[in-house]
DNA sequence: GAACGAGTCAACGCCGTGTCGAGAAACGGA
DNA sequence: TCCGTTTCTCGACACGGCGTTGACTCGTTC
């Protein structure tokens, strides 16, 4: 009995779901399914919110029943979860990149950074939809959530205090707390600018304005 | 048949809901059961997420089976609604208040608003926690939200514009954009900072730090 | 060809929502 | 005082989503 990957249950590494023990992954048709499923899973956020998607959509569009969805992925959310880690790998490699690559000026590497972020989020809209949607109804993945944005903040608090440290940028408030208001604003302004409720920023303002913000609130000065 | 208070359906004014037509609101106990109902829903979100609650909970916390509760509110975001029309109506005057009234400097102003932003919410915690869950489900919620968003935007902007206008603070990206990404970092600063999921600031760091952030955004400047 | 595991699904139980229609309780007039 | 009207109440229902159970098929392996 395949217990699905257990995205759901207690989080952690569980990286590749041990797949493929036998020497040449002897008749898969039951991955098959499983790409089914996200695919699926995939094309409707596309048209639908998460809420208005069922177990069912996902089983119907997949080709198999309810009750085989659920020999697969233990619940709707799991699904959510696996096609997450895709966009969080995506995400920790562009921040990966972005953070290590040399910069010709402050200006220049904070572009780039707010860049990543907005490029990665925005390249699969539905699913951060969706992630921030899930992130009321389920633990794992506010729980997911929090990780991504740890990692954000920390890298830029670390960029923050090197800014200081050699003189560039003046000290304030701590580093950690800069780096966490203006990590909310990033998400929040992207957030709002892909989902198009209420009154966002167009998509072509969104890193110029962000970049305004952080490069006056690093390195500027409040007046007196 | 009283329709309940329209909440839920067709936005717009909808004040007072019409209610005491009858010269003494003869026998009111109607009004009481209300009452009871959103009493009991303001009680129960203190202690378990909107989500958590079903009818049957508010039914029964009034006293009363579920389908009477539908005789008084179309459903349970619409109580939701008309408990927040009460936040909405202190966040509006505490705006007002603060906008209105002569600051000694830019950095007293701004100051106050921002506290006065905190502290209209920090005050509704578990209203405001509630808020954003059901963001995602209702759009009746999400617009509600979106004029409150609005208004603040506007407000902020107009300041600005006006600091600008008096050489106070530089020209730059156009004053409504910094506007709404400095309102959406107090947004999601002060509810993950309330709803304490996740890496968030501290009650007390919350101001303090995004006044540094505003006040650089507004009147400090870009190296080079 | 028996035993096994992977895969499949009809049928079930549970819980939440919202509605319908039959009443009880209070008032306001004739 | 009775009678109609309005206000209010709820038992019973229909529906839809979730997750589980138990039996059944079908290849593979020994």
């Amino acid at each position: 009995m395949r217990a699905g990957n257990l995205r759901g249950m207690s989080e952690g590494a569980e990286q590749s779901p041990v797949r493929a023990r036998g020497r040449r992954a002897a008749r898969t048709s039951g991955d098959d399914r499983e790409q089914a499923i996200l695919a699926t899973a995939e094309r409707l956020l596309d048209e639908k919110s998460l809420g208005a998607i069922s177990v069912d959509d996902l089983a119907r569009g997949a080709g198999i029943s309810r009750p085989t969805f659920y020999f697969y992925f233990p619940s709707k959310d799991a699904v959510l979860l696996t096609l997450l880690d895709r966009v969080v790998a995506e995400a920790d490699e562009a921040m990966r990149t972005v953070f290590e690559a040399p910069a010709a000026g402050p200006r220049e590497g904070w572009q780039r950074a707010l860049a990543a972020y907005h490029d990665t989020f925005r390249s699969h809209r539905a699913l951060t939809v969706a992630w921030a949607e899930a992130r009321s109804t389920s633990a794992a993945v506010r729980s997911l959530w929090a990780e991504v944005f740890e990692r954000w903040v920390q890298r830029c608090a670390a960029a923050i205090e090197a800014e200081r440290a050699r003189g560039a940028a003046p000290a304030g408030v701590p580093a950690r707390n800069l780096a966490v208001a203006l990590t909310s604003m990033n998400e929040r302004v992207i957030y709002a600018s892909l989902s198009g409720d209420g009154p966002a920023l167009a998509e072509s303002d969104v890193v110029p304005v962000l970049l305004q913000v952080w490069l006056t609130a690093v390195y500027g000065r409040a007046p007196e």
